[in-house]
DNA sequence: CAGATACTGTCACATTGTGACAGTTGCGTG
DNA sequence: CACGCAACTGTCACAATGTGACAGTATCTG
């Protein structure tokens, strides 16, 4: 395995100097006051590269949830195939999260924690990130079709297990930052993916059938 | 009931005008390609003064749907007290979706087939009807929550099942849309409720089949 | 070394969205 | 009816995001 030659590694670095002097900014102004051209100017860049390295100013400020949603994905797709679906959403989830957790550097578990207070204070990054998510639906229901053994294009259930496994992910974020801070992530995502079912049915005990 | 004022009837003509006039040019050019000034242009109102009657761009193509979610979550707020959660929330869904197919006019019928179209051709459009549900998010986790005799600022469930509710909700929309363009939103929106305890505890007794 | 390739800065531009200000028009009061 | 208040509108100016085109510079490959 050579080196990465050095075009790529200076094109690394002038990445994440955007991702750190956008942090920066971030924690010291806030999301919707941190312009682009500031975060350019931090790392000596015209705006215009900005603009080369990420899509947009979300873009920047998600590129760590991203990450983390492009290995839950690929840790479904080679979960072990005869789990149920929801164990292996569940699963894949959870082990990544852990892994984060775990092994993880320090400075990215506070940039996660960071993030999930700027999605709070930005609706315009909330949107964003809802986007996001969005976008690997396709990916996702085509996995748990799979699972399922049904054809996603011609039956909506996977689509709608999909949504409801974000849906979940989703929520978990929210209660870590509002409800229970000191909570790990992945207790909390355990909690959601179990309250699934059950809360479906509420109050299923007792009730008529159908 | 009073006239409601020749001012208050000459800013509805204003903002129905509006409202006409973008979906005509959505339905010619697409949402992306459209501009706000061309909207204006065609209505001969100054590019500031739709943004006195609409937020964005994305707001008016959104507003026929915003108005049934208000609607929505008001029968919410109406239904029966000792039903379920789950039943409330089909039901009111369902009945509102109901009364619009039977009672509404065709064009309003034709509008919300055409923003479906338009929510497929354009990312923007739906970050912004995904965020527009969302804002509803905080109001249906109330109600469920008090259905549910929880509080919501303390346990998370609530705000899970709301999220549920309104993921069925989309992936109804998107059935009709793309799968089953057939069949009337109703129908739709009764058989995604119906399959949300099922599927998730797929394959939970017995086997997965292969 | 030499050409192909990638990266960057500069310039110009379209679009969305907002603030300030002034002119106009409908509405209620005397 | 005349008056003033409040709402509505247009114009101007402006900030910010995002894109296309072009030229110059650095890197890589042969």
């Amino acid at each position: 395995m050579t080196s990465p030659g050095l075009r790529e590694r200076k094109r690394q670095r002038t990445r994440d100097a955007l991702t750190d002097a956008a942090y920066a900014l971030f924690e010291r102004k806030g999301f919707d006051a941190t312009t682009v051209d500031e975060i350019a100017g931090a790392v000596e860049v015209s705006p215009r590269t900005f603009f080369r390295y990420f899509t947009s100013k979300e873009d920047v400020a998600l590129a760590p949830a991203d990450e983390q949603l492009t290995r839950m994905v690929q840790t479904l797709a080679d979960w072990k195939p005869d789990d149920p679906v929801i164990t292996a959403l569940k699963g894949s989830v959870v082990d990544v999260v852990t892994a984060c957790e775990s092994d993880g550097a320090e400075v990215d578990r506070a940039r996660y924690r960071r993030l999930q207070a700027l999605l709070l204070e930005s609706p315009a990054l909330m949107a964003a990130c809802r986007q996001q998510g969005n976008a690997r639906l396709e990916e996702v229901a085509r996995l748990v079709g799979l699972r399922m053994g049904v054809e996603p294009a011609a039956d909506p259930r996977p689509y709608l297990v999909a949504s409801i496994a974000l849906c979940a992910v989703q929520t978990a974020a929210d209660a870590w930052q509002q409800h229970r801070p000191g909570a790990t992530g992945s207790e909390l995502l355990a909690e959601m993916f179990d309250l699934l079912a059950a809360d479906l049915n509420y109050p299923a005990h007792g009730r008529r059938r159908s």
